[in-house]
DNA sequence: TTGATTACCATGGTTTCCCATGGCATCCCT
DNA sequence: AGGGATGCCATGGGAAACCATGGTAATCAA
């Protein structure tokens, strides 16, 4: 069974030494974009902190971000752009393996990056999935989500926006 | 575990003899990156310091300035350009080996030009990494990068920039 | 010789690795 | 349908390995 997308959601513990689960469905997608894995070894991922305003991490499998980094080394060398997504992209990111008890390790700078204490939360984004503080993600997602729904007719149906998309 | 890009960043302690760590993480690039390394060996790199006006180190493996060397070579004899990429090149930078410790050190002339003291800022750019002081890359990048972000809506994904490129 | 460079050794702190546990779901056999 | 047995999953703890850094001895160059 060769799972290529992240889906759901889950929440665990970070203990002290910053160790954390990787939920067990997440890290079958790792394996399948990770072209060095087999049987019996622990995948890579590629965790994404970025800038100083983001509160969340975003993490790849390692497919996915190469194939991103090969689209930042085809930029023009010394435009804005490039240097803005090697700074934000390829500098403040972080290459790691899933231990074999399924866990990653989250050094103490990214932990406290996105103010992390003793839980973490984790959804999937489709290609790559997200790391959040609980309550951030509480206030900053779901307050923005739901603003967005109470504009909305009742019942309105969210799949509404992927045919409007398709539309034009 | 082999690693073929630099990913990442971190800073470092600077000796008054010029020496420096080398993150773990770029270590294991560069022995990827060194077609003579092999297990127990310290790997090469190639330091590219420039014309006078740069103000950081670019660092490539053996593997990726011999690339670069290549092409530089290929071009038409006695073209200008060729002549200038042979002399920033090819002729302002040197190669040295990261020592038994994981450390290079940084000879006092490419320590002066990039007016680094005690301690120096290493930032992966994808297929090398460079070598800043520390107050120089928050004056020059974090500044401008960060200005350039804040003019952007507010949760702008730096990856936006990446969907233009492609779309053009 | 003297200053500078290179090689070697030492150390504290962090990180990684390995083992252990309890819980939950699944499988399977009678 | 019971009721183990099995296996994966989330989590905890200790030991070993690695990393960053400082110091000293040996070597080299002028």
């Amino acid at each position: 069974m060769v799972a290529r997308r992240f889906r759901g959601e889950s929440s665990h513990k970070v203990d002290a030494k910053g160790r954390m689960s990787i939920p067990a469905s997440f890290r079958r997608v790792l394996e399948a974009g990770d072209p060095d894995w087999a049987e019996g070894l622990n995948p890579q991922l590629v965790i994404v902190y970025g800038d100083h305003r983001k509160k969340h991490l975003d993490c790849y499998t390692v497919e996915a971000f190469t194939s991103i980094e090969d689209d930042i080394l085809a930029m023009p060398r010394g435009s804005e752009e490039r240097r803005i997504l090697s700074h934000t992209i390829l500098g403040q990111s972080l290459t790691t393996d899933v231990d074999k008890d399924g866990r990653i390790v989250l050094p103490i700078r990214q932990r406290q990056k996105i103010d992390l204490d003793n839980e973490a939360f984790f959804i999937s984004a489709g290609d790559h999935f997200q790391i959040w503080k609980p309550q951030t993600y509480d206030a900053d997602m779901m307050a923005s989500t739901e603003a967005y729904l109470d504009k909305q007719p009742e019942n309105f149906d969210p799949l509404i926006l992927l045919d409007q998309a398709r539309g034009d």
